[in-house]
DNA sequence: TATTAAATGACAGCTACTCTCAAATTATGG
DNA sequence: CCATAATTTGAGAGTAGCTGTCATTTAATA
């Protein structure tokens, strides 16, 4: 949603043998990537170092992630964030709403999960590509976060205001990713963001229509 | 700075003939390469064609384009931008000399440089990895736009203030590039992203602090 | 014009990624 | 439990983006 809150996903307990299979193949890729990642680094790992360490071929690597990148970008919080927003009292406003929606969906994460999530965040910001993805990848959300903001004020998910409030809860979200400077995203941060937006309204009174 | 108004730049007119050789063929490269991509698509068009049509060698074009994505991404335009808003009289209010100064630019732009430009924005339009790497440009934009911001606030540019509100405009700016409907952005959508912010203060209300 | 510096082209090499086809594995109906 | 159908997998070949090296050409300088 913003640009964290990304890891491996549990595999669902019950269900084919395939599917399970399935599932723990792909945590397996994902595992010993983010391991060699981390300690060779993302441009000297080659797929076929991780498809050996995984042990499937190459070939499958690829049919379980479509490109090296998606290994990092790929996550499954934002259903999270969507529902937790979603449950929220109706009589909070909607700002408040989506700031508490997201801290919360943080403030769940286990310790282990705040572990890959570091390592995620420590390889957007030491590779480029992947930072350039994972930005995709948050627009794409924004459309998303539009969709409950909309559901919340009663419009239909077209309307302007909608987009442009999700826009600048994104927008401003991610100035809080300094350059450079290592700064680890954290639930704490949510409350940097709402003193931010509060201040905005500073600058946004002078506007005449 | 938003994710558009970005094409070629014109060769400065006097300098050594180095340097206008150079300036001519990045140009030349750029051209072609656009025109190729726009008539077989980006992902059909190889380097190799590119070179050939450009009469150089594919050596030739890494060095004046690190990648392929570069030809597309690449422009000049934020430093015009960052000075229209610089000129902007001091007493304007920061929103409007932002709003007033990007539109400036925008009005500036000849037919032709409109015709590249909407070519541009259909290129992110329809491949994603252009779209990332426009992200990525656009993001760093933002450190500019923050650095203009602080200096007519009479803040420091790492001021949180300066940093939401640059985040805010580009957050916003970006939502009226709606996904897959083919709107190429104009000098008129400033009215909307102004509309839009004025909106906003709305639902920034409620927030206590 | 002679010398120096920079730009270029040819070539080799690595790796991400695609495609095809045969072998292995799992699900399903009797 | 077995036969058959549906998926998943691996092997191998091929494309293209990108990097690095070195000799050759072209522009700048004295």
């Amino acid at each position: 949603m913003t640009s964290d809150a990304r890891a491996a996903a549990v595999p669902p307990a019950a269900a084919g043998l395939r599917e399970r299979k399935k599932a723990k193949t792909r945590a397996t890729i994902r595992a010993v990537a983010m391991q060699l990642f981390t300690s060779q680094g993302y441009a000297a790992t080659t797929v076929e170092q991780i498809a050996e360490s995984a042990e499937v071929s190459p070939s499958t690597f690829f049919r379980y992630f479509p490109t090296k990148e998606d290994v990092v970008v790929t996550d499954d919080y934002d259903p999270l964030i969507i529902e937790a927003i979603r449950a929220q009292p109706p009589e909070t406003p909607v700002a408040d709403a989506v700031l508490l929606g997201m801290r919360q969906v943080f403030e769940r994460l286990t310790e282990q999960e705040w572990d890959s999530e570091r390592r995620r965040q420590e390889l957007f910001r030491s590779v480029p590509e992947l930072l350039a993805r994972q930005l995709q990848a948050t627009v794409a959300a924004v459309e998303m976060l539009t969709g409950v903001i909309a559901e919340r004020l009663g419009v239909p998910p077209t309307d302007f205001g909608a987009r442009a409030l999700a826009g600048a809860f994104v927008g401003v979200s991610l100035t809080f990713l300094p350059p450079g400077r290592p700064h680890h995203f954290d639930s704490h941060d949510f409350d940097n963001v709402r003193e931010a937006l509060i201040g905005l309204r500073t600058h946004l009174e002078p506007l005449q229509p």
